[in-house]
DNA sequence: AACAACATGTAATAAGTTACATGATTGG
DNA sequence: CCAATCATGTAACTTATTACATGTTGTT
C-alpha cells in the first residue's frame, strides 16, 4: 500500500490533538492505533521535517523538567486545513476509515456519521458477496481439499462484516445522541 | 509493511494449487482473497521471473484454443518445499494467518489446527487488553472530544477481536471433525 | 556503575503502486 | 471494424522497514 502517504496524516493527526515530538509520536502510536496501523522512526523523523518545510507544524526545543531535551512540534493552522481536508475526502483504503474516525472529532458528528453510513452499505454488499461465495463452496466441498480452506477463509470474511455492521450499528446510535443532545 | 515478500508466497501458493500465468495469477488473487490481500502486475511479473530464475516453478509457452498464447508456470518440488517451509514459519504480520489458513490443504489438519489455536490466544488477549482501554474512555468521556471517537475505534477492535474468537472456534471445530473421520 | 528509557537521526534496502507501452484475440 | 478482454512487461516513484550510530537522563 504506497499511495497516500498515511504516515503523514497519521501524524498531523496526532499533532491536531497535541504538540508531540518524533519519539512522542511513536508512543502515541503505540498506545492507541497499534491495533490496525504503526509506523517506524524511519518515517516519522523525514516525514516531521517534510512537514515542517511544507509549514503545517513548527518545531521548538523544548527542555523538560524530567528527561533530554526534545524537538516539539506544533501544528499551523495550513496543517489543520491540510488535515480537515484529508479526513473528508473519501478514503481509499479499506480501513483507512478506522483513522478518520479516530480523528473524527475534528470534523462535525454528521460528517462522522456519513462517512459510517457508506462504510456500513458497503459491507452490506461484501457480506452479500461472499455468502454467494460460501454457498458455491458449501456444495463442492468433497471436489478438493482446498475447498475446505476456502470455505473456512470465506468464513472469516463474513464474520469479519457482519460484526462490522453491527458496530456501524452501534456507532450510529452513540452518534445521534450526541447530535440530538 | 515491507518486509517478507508476501507476493512471492502468494504467487507460490496459487502455483502449488495449478499451473497459471501472470495474468491467471491477477485474475486467482481478485476472486479469491482480495478481501484482505492484493498484488499488481508490476509485482507479479518480476516476481515470476525470480521464481523461475531460482527454479520454483518452470515457464512454459502455452497456446489455448481460445485467446492469446501465455506463459504459464507450473510449481517444482524445490518451490513446492519453499512454500510448505513458508506455511509452517510462525506468521509476523497479524493477518498473514488468513493467508496461511488459505492454503491450508498443503499442511495437515493439525498444523493448521495448531495455528488457529494461537491465533485464538492471541486475540483473547488482544480483546482483554482493549476491555481495559475502554473502561477508562468510559470513564473519561467527558473529559475531552475526542475520546468519544477513541471509545468507538477501541469498541471496533473488540466487536473484531471477539468476532475472530469465534470464528477460530468454528474452525477449530470442523477441523477437529475432518480429522475424526 | 550499569541498565533502561528517553530521544534523534541516517543509509541501505525492500516492497509495492502507478503509469505507460505493446500487441493478440474475440464477440458484437 | 471496434471495443473489450486477454496478456506481458518496464520504469519511475513512493512508502516503509531494518540496522546502525549517537548521546542524555533517571533508577537501582
Amino acid at each position: 500500500m504506497a499511495r497516500e502517504n498515511i504516515a503523514k496524516y497519521i501524524i498531523l493527526g496526532l499533532l491536531s490533538i497535541q504538540p508531540l515530538s518524533g519519539y512522542g509520536i511513536k508512543k502515541w502510536v503505540e498506545a492507541s492505533i497499534s491495533n490496525f496501523w504503526s509506523i517506524s522512526y524511519g518515517q516519522i523523523y523525514p516525514t516531521l521535517r517534510k512537514i515542517e518545510v511544507e509549514d503545517l507544524a513548527v518545531k521548538r526545543e523544548f527542555k523538560p523538567d524530567k528527561g533530554p531535551k526534545r524537538n516539539q512540534y506544533t501544528i499551523t493552522e495550513k496543517g489543520r486545513q491540510e488535515f480537515i481536508k484529508w479526513l473528508q475526502r473519501d478514503e481509499a483504503g479499506e480501513y483507512e476509515i478506522l483513522l478518520k474516525i479516530f480523528f473524527g472529532a475534528r470534523l462535525s458528528p454528521d460528517e462522522n456519521i456519513e462517512k459510517i453510513r457508506k462504510f456500513r452499505e458497503r459491507r452490506v454488499q461484501d457480506r452479500a458477496r461472499l455468502e454467494k461465495t460460501l454457498e458455491d463452496l458449501h456444495k463442492n466441498l468433497d471436489e478438493n481439499e482446498d475447498n475446505l480452506y476456502f470455505l473456512l477463509i470465506t468464513s472469516f470474511g463474513i464474520m469479519s462484516y457482519k460484526s462490522q455492521i453491527e458496530w456501524s450499528d452501534e456507532a450510529l446510535k452513540l452518534l445521534k445522541d450526541k447530535t440530538n443532545q
